[in-house]
DNA sequence: CTGTTAGCGCTTTCAT
DNA sequence: ATGAAAGCGCTAACAG
């Protein structure tokens, strides 16, 4: 039998200390002179006690304001980002009684220049905290800097970016992640000797590294385990489903037999639905992402893993790591991997249904 | 751009519809009398705005103590139980300064006399909510008609029992998870011919259905995928090492060539142990929770996958949905199933550091 | 049946 | 530098 409690005040404290509530509260909070004589006193009794403030009193009484800004691509419904977005508005809820204002700001993700203007628009906001998705590299990199510079804490979802600190980090370990991809296509099944490797033929500004390090894991994985399988890499236009067709059509003309592919986003949904217009059987394929077109193949047979990021976790926790940093002055861990979640046809439904917050 | 506030309180909705604070608390909760006007005047702004009460001030406010009682077999640091452990004293944290008292009762999971003491030990405590693990099938549903017949809510963690009614359950879907745990280990490999599953042999009382099932779900991939394949069943004594080597060398000398095993529960290290100590390569081994022991099997290759099911989450959320359903009258999902985890050498990292709450 | 009022523990302002 | 006091929004007790 354990049991626990707690229950004691400032103002216990400061009869214990022979002070004031309000010398204890500016002990407490750093704020304000105090003299040392009251200082000591106070922190005596703090050490001996094990004093918890009570949070609803606390977020009750406290006037302050804080302005959250966060800037996400533009997204369908029950995409990636809608889930990474219901995640935010969950620690919304959460932090509406205390006084935080949150405001979402969307750019589009094939357009650099769109970015900018959102990243531009900030700092005139004067944010306490900003969340962001860094899917461009150096426009990020700048504007992170700016934040730095402004002295404004900022945190990464989905993908981080290399010599750039924010407060903290959400998402996926992507490099480990391609290797667990492997594995699942292949592992040790080494009369696999092809694979093709579905990737985004993209115009301008490099995206972040998400997909490289997806990659370079897979790739690796597949050199240590099984060195003489050979990748065949085929780039799509993600948007230009007939483009694609012709493309993939050519490809498995001239490379008949390929059995294993594997797409390192969330478009998986695209090649397996051709492989199933073209009547393409035991085709194993394997995709990134938690998204209703995904979830179908997966049940369907269309595709046989998914690996997903808990992309709501992300954002809830994101947004969370800046209340803990600006309002709690808790530390905050700077770097936070999700779990890498395998996906299949007998496990879906209860990742589908589940409330990950 | 999108934006998020609200801060209509109490005082604002008593002033829209003509009457007193103390009134729209009155039709807010149903309590005391209210005349058939004021109720109206109420609810008619109640419905045209969107009202969300201050939890910090309601929780500040409230006077009404609540005591919750829960009741989980003993157990080891960092075994199964332990993480389900963790997750209620991260909820007893949250719930502290709603003034809720939160006490743990254990039992031993191996007597079935201890756990009737303690059942039996609870209503004298007059408990607001109860929550509690089904080890003991029989003994449990007693104890549930009781709880029922004294209007106490209960929530059931782990595993359920049939025709008991929780106010929730939160554990994983038995059936399915065996399901999946044959698919990881056959999958669509029609050539092998031979599984052996180890279970525990028990005595007394016999155990909720949870290992049953999985078994059930087992046995009903394999007849329906690879019907072929024989399955060898040996049973196991937990608490005897010596025992098991003498059962397990006898087992496999009598037959010899089989190469995959599944362990219905957490104890899969000790097989793993047993293959290692009997230096039998090549064995494919599945087994059931992320408990260190098995983290180590995963690492070092001795074990393939384990099938986890968020133990944590189990803890808080039944805490929690006692807390939702008193506290702040809210509906309750009645059945909660726990995503089925596929951990394996390559994400395991990921799921070991992750902070589930 | 209804309005008024005294706190809950903490923050913050204002005298001293 | 420090104590006193007002008040955050809500609950609950009390007086009418």
């Amino acid at each position: 039998m354990a049991e626990v409690n707690g229950k004691i005040r400032i103002k216990d404290i400061a009869e214990l200390a022979g002070v004031s509530k309000g010398t204890v509260d500016r002990v407490l909070h750093n704020r304000g002179e105090v003299s040392r004589a009251s200082r000591e006193k106070v922190e005596k009794v703090l050490e001996e006690i094990n004093y918890h403030p009570n949070i609803h009193a606390s977020a009750l009484a406290s006037k302050k304001r804080y302005n959250f800004h966060c800037i996400l691509p533009d997204h369908e419904t029950a995409d990636y980002w809608a889930y990474l977005e219901m995640g935010i508005e969950k620690q919304v809820e959460e932090l509406l009684d205390l006084n935080v204002n949150v405001v979402i700001h969307y750019y589009n993700q094939y357009d650099v220049d769109s970015c900018r203007q959102v990243y531009a628009s900030i700092p005139d906001l004067k944010p306490d905290g900003v969340l962001m998705s860094p899917l461009f590299k150096d426009s990020s990199n700048a504007f992170a800097a700016k934040l730095k510079e402004l002295n404004i804490p900022f945190v990464f979802v989905d993908s981080q970016v290399e010599g750039v600190e924010p407060l903290a980090y959400f998402g996926m370990h992507s490099y480990q992640s391609g290797h667990l991809a492997a594995k699942l296509l292949v592992g040790d099944q080494y009369d696999i000797k092809d694979i093709v490797m579905f990737h985004a033929k993209r115009k301008g500004e490099t995206g972040a590294n998400q997909t490289i390090q997806r990659k370079a894991g897979f790739m690796a994985y597949i050199k240590e385990n099984n060195p003489d399988c050979r990748i065949h890499s085929v780039g799509l236009y993600w948007n230009d489903r007939d483009k694609n067709d012709i493309i993939m059509d050519q490809f498995f003309r001239e490379n008949p037999g390929i059995k294993n592919s594997v797409i390192f986003n969330s478009r998986v949904y695209m090649v397996a639905d051709y492989f199933k217009k073209s009547a393409m059987k035991d085709m194993t394929v394997l995709g990134y992402d938690l998204v209703d077109r995904n979830v179908k193949c997966l049940k369907n047979g269309a595709v046989s893993y998914l690996i997903a990021q808990r992309p709501e976790i992300q954002g809830y926790r994101a947004l969370k790591a800046l209340a803990q940093h600006l309002i709690y002055k808790q530390e905050v861990k700077p770097v936070n991997y999700m779990p890498i979640d395998i996906l299949t046809a007998e496990n879906i439904d209860f990742y589908v249904n589940f409330p990950s917050i």
